[in-house]
RNA sequence: GCCGAAGUGGCGGAACUGGCAGACGCGCCGGACUCAAAAUCCGGUGGGGCUCACCCCCCGUGUGGGUUCGAUUCCCACCUUCGGCACCA
């Protein structure tokens, strides 16, 4: 028997994949009367080419390969292509450091992770392979920035935005990770920029309305986007300053605490500042309040547990539910981003009110009385000696004509009552905000629209596109895009009036890009159009993503979004991408999560060299749930290396010894053979359970594992009848057929060992129903619950039987002698247990 | 602070609807093969106790309670770790 060699055999079946085109799918002639009940869209995340694959991607790809290869051989057409997500910051770095543009640095990184994940051997469309940065590509980018622009969806707006003073660009709110960048861990500053933004605000309700098309998302996604988007149902109060002639309209959860607004906050951004204040006593205190604020850094500012500060403006305003006048403050607790950009403060019941409140002597009055926690309550007259806001439910006091009503009643009756009298009414407020899309940085599709100083902002046309990305000398960022240095690029002219005009230099975020790959895979090679929509209504959605829970929010949610916008330009048919999504966990080493900064990275080549494709995507999936974190363990590999060495030793030997096609009926076999014929049926059942259920790589592994350590201890046996010799053939080739998904190249190997070709198109094996039940098992039997023996029982035994096969137990005798026999349990299948006193 | 997930041998992890805790793998120990080693094959391996040949008993799934004949699984409280959000009015 020769060696298992698994460079040689590896590379020889990648080879065959390739030649036989084993995984393209052609698009149908006619997809729009095409049959999509058997399709079947397998997508992994696309990679971003940072040079090498690492562990994370190894896993994804394996994963996303395991449930290609397991439906394409339950009878789907299994569309699974790869591609690249090749803008983006690193690429450009590296151009600044090494000099190397950075279109050429890409190219060779997208090559090498290609060679990779074909050396990985996972089942992809080769023909549909796409990168983000070609112009073919980022072409269709452009041109849904037009569209989105025609729709209103896109616009430029100045606005206190997030600024990366390492990265030396704009952030979405998205990519801020408390307070810091989330690619460098900068501390991120506030700055006013004019800016291009998605107004993904517009679409908040359908974003949260359509997660109950999704339900096979995990539901910790779903809450972090739920909790992202914020959505919150209150009341919208109208307050006048009546000396200027000014309304300013708040946001409130609580409208039945209106009568206990003692003062009156603007964020020290909002507009009217300015106005409040100008030619005031108050103006240079003020002023200089707002500028302190905008220098604080956005972590500074998010500090919750810092005094409470602010500004008198000595302005008022005037609550319409009592038409009281109440002092208004500049305060930085108050966000822009949120809201009006203007509350009212009601210090009784809200804790930051309160804070503020007493530290700047402000009246406290209590307009819900009830009971805290702890027992006390708190009545109209405790606003002077109270210690915390009472934030909880109670009874309305000190609210004239609502007093004595339940709060939460009240606070409807209030906002009736605004709205009435026109003076509010019921609102929704999110926490989302527009997506900022503009980056002052090279490497990324530019944003195809010209500024006209006669014409405004025009957009280039589309047959204009793509709007090339051009060859710049310098790539560093210096706070405006480095495409502003390029004057043939900047220097235009005008669409509309033909006049002189600059270009828009900045590009667009890498997540635009990846907002809509999905759908250009179906139809990669069109000129025309992004895609044709009925091929893309033919493929689409996804029926199974998988990526990294790191793209809960952003990817994923902009995806959604984009998926959205192009239903409502009749491009596409569906209002999701992704059927369903599997968020796979992360790999650690050493205790932490594999970090080139930790220095705890572990090298996929390194081991695929050593042990080979198969042995690599075993052991990765062999470690542990696929979606929770595991513990990479060195050893842990050499273990999977040796199983397939002994699987490959036991379907050789049988190779050798057992004539081919030697199966025998295995009705009437001897006891030895017919347990590993029930052994095998019983695996090929689990495995098929586990891969489609709920994605247990590794408990069908180990499955699989049972079985070849069965077969091993009743080969020797097995050789010497025929019979024998037929189940061991059918124990060889069954499991070569269920670890195929696992390790495709050494199964096609001993499947041709085998006599047979073509695994990959090999129907996946079925259990055969008679081979399921065991004549007999082990009853379990319990004395008050505590295990005293098993005894072997026919399967068909009833109630009666197992009581008295129990009783007649010894060991269990010993424990009920001399005892009463208070209660007897018979679970049939299972147990016996008898409850003595 | 709020929301979510998870705590099981020396290690990674099993246990489907409440029913044999520790499957499978790693590591370790022992045996076979060998002049020897590696590789391979076979066996053992949660802790403690005992009148310890594998007979038997007790304890044991983060901690403390509860429900139940029976709880890793369900309920309550708490502790720890990880992830998300965090002055969101």
């Amino acid at each position: 028997m020769d060696k298992y060699t698994p460079k040689d055999i590896e590379a020889k079946w990648q080879r065959a994949w390739e030649k036989e085109q084993a995984f393209d799918v052609p698009n149908p002639a006619d997809p729009a009367a095409a049959d999509r009940s058997r399709k079947s869209y397998v997508l992994e995340m696309l990679p971003y080419p940072s040079g090498t694959l690492h562990m994370g991607h190894v896993k994804n790809y394996t994963m996303g390969d395991v449930i290609a290869r397991f439906r394409i051989r339950n009878g789907f057409t299994v569309f699974h292509p790869m591609g690249y997500d090749a803008f983006g910051l690193p690429a450009e770095n590296a151009a600044i450091k090494t000099g190397l543009p950075p279109a050429e640095l890409t190219k060779r990184n997208t090559e090498n992770i290609e060679k990779q994940l074909r050396t990985l051997g996972v089942s992809i469309d080769w023909t549909r392979e796409l990168a983000t940065c070609d112009p073919e590509y980022y072409k269709w980018t452009q041109y849904f920035f037009l569209k989105f622009f025609e729709r209103g969806l896109a616009y430029r707006q100045e606005a206190a935005v997030n600024w990366c003073p390492s990265c030396q660009t704009v952030l979405a709110n998205e990519q801020v990770v408390q307070g810091a960048c989330e690619r460098c861990d900068s501390e991120v500053e506030t700055r006013n920029l004019a800016q291009w933004f998605f107004r993904i605000t517009e679409y908040a309700e359908r974003l949260l309305e359509d997660f109950k098309l999704l339900e096979q998302w995990p539901e910790r996604v779903i809450t972090m986007q739920r909790n992202w988007i914020g959505r919150s149902e209150g009341t919208e109060v109208i307050f006048r300053v009546d000396e200027l002639d000014l309304e300013i309209p708040v946001f409130t959860t609580r409208p039945d605490t209106l009568f206990g607004a003692t003062f009156f906050l603007l964020a020290p951004e909002h507009e009217l500042v300015d106005k409040l204040v100008d030619g005031t006593e108050r103006e240079a205190a003020v002023r200089e309040y707002v500028a302190k604020t905008r220098a604080k850094s956005a972590v500074d500012r998010a500090v919750t547990d810092r005094e409470k500060t602010g500004e008198f403006t000595g302005r008022y305003a005037t609550n319409p539910v009592n038409g009281e006048k109440i002092p208004i403050y500049a305060s930085d607790y108050v966000l822009m981003g949120y809201g009006t950009g203007a509350i009212m403060a009601v210090p009784a019941h809200d804790q930051r009110d309160f804070e503020f409140a007493r530290r700047f002597g402000i009246e406290v009055r209590v307009v819900v009385s009830g009971k805290r926690e702890d027992g006390t309550t708190v009545g109209p007259e405790d606003g002077r000696t109270m210690e915390t806001a009472f934030e909880a439910d109670g009874t309305m006091v000190n609210s004239g004509r609502f007093d004595g009503q339940d709060n939460r009643e009240g606070g409807r009756a209030i906002t009736a009552w605004l709205q009435s009298e026109g003076k509010g009414r019921q609102a929704v407020s999110y926490r989302l905000r527009d997506w900022l899309v503009s980056r002052q940085r090279y490497w990324g599709a530019p944003i195809p629209m010209i500024h006209c100083d006669r014409c405004g902002t025009v957009p280039v046309p589309v047959r204009d596109l793509p709007v090339l990305l051009p060859d710049v000398d310098d790539y560093a960022p210096r706070g405006q895009s480095p495409l502003a240095t390029n004057p043939e690029f900047v220097h235009t002219s005008c669409p509309a009036c033909g006049g002189p005009a600059r270009r828009e230099t900045d590009t667009m975020d890498t997540f635009v890009d990846s907002s809509w790959y999905f759908l250009r895979y179906t139809d990669p090679h069109n000129d025309e159009e992004p895609f044709d929509s009925a091929v893309a209504n033919y493929w689409m959605p996804v029926d199974q993503y998988i990526g990294g829970v790191e793209h809960a929010i952003l990817h994923l949610m902009y995806a959604r979004f984009f998926t959205k916008v192009l239903f409502d330009l009749e491009m596409v048919d569906f209002q999701e991408p992704f059927t369903n999504l599997f968020t796979q966990g992360m790999i650690h080493y050493k205790g932490a999560k594999m970090s080139k900064s930790k220095g705890n990275v572990v090298n996929p080549d390194e081991h695929m060299n050593r042990y080979g494709a198969d042995t690599l995507r075993l052991y990765i999936l062999f470690i542990g749930p696929p979606e929770l974190d595991v513990e990479w363990q060195d050893q842990g590999i050499e273990g999977a290396f040796r199983f397939l060495g002994r699987v490959w030793r036991l379907v050789n030997e049988v190779v050798e010894k057992v004539e081919p096609r030697r199966y025998a009926d295995y009705a009437n076999e001897y006891d030895e053979a017919k347990r590993l014929v029930r052994k095998t049926n019983r695996t090929i059942a689990k495995v098929s359970a586990d891969i489609s259920e709920r994605f247990r790589f590794n408990t069908a592994i180990s499955a699989v594992m049972e079985l070849v350590n069965d077969a091993y201890l009743a080969k020797d046996g097995l050789y010497r009848s025929e019979e024998g010799q037929g189940v061991l053939r059918f124990m060889a080739e069954t499991v070569v057929k269920l670890l195929d998904p696992f390790t495709p190249h050494i199964c096609s190997e001993l499947w041709q060992r085998l006599d047979h070709e073509r695994l990959w198109q090999e129907p996946w094996p079925e259990a055969d129903e008679r081979y399921l039940e065991e004549e007999t098992y082990e009853l379990v039997v319990q004395v008050n619950g505590k295990l005293r023996d098993r005894v072997q029982v026919p399967s068909k035994a009833g109630s009666e039987e197992l009581l008295e096969a129990a009783r007649t137990s010894a060991k269990v005798a010993r424990h009920t002698e001399g005892k009463e026999i208070v209660k007897e349990i018979v679970v049939p299948g299972k147990l016996v247990n008898f409850v003595v006193r």
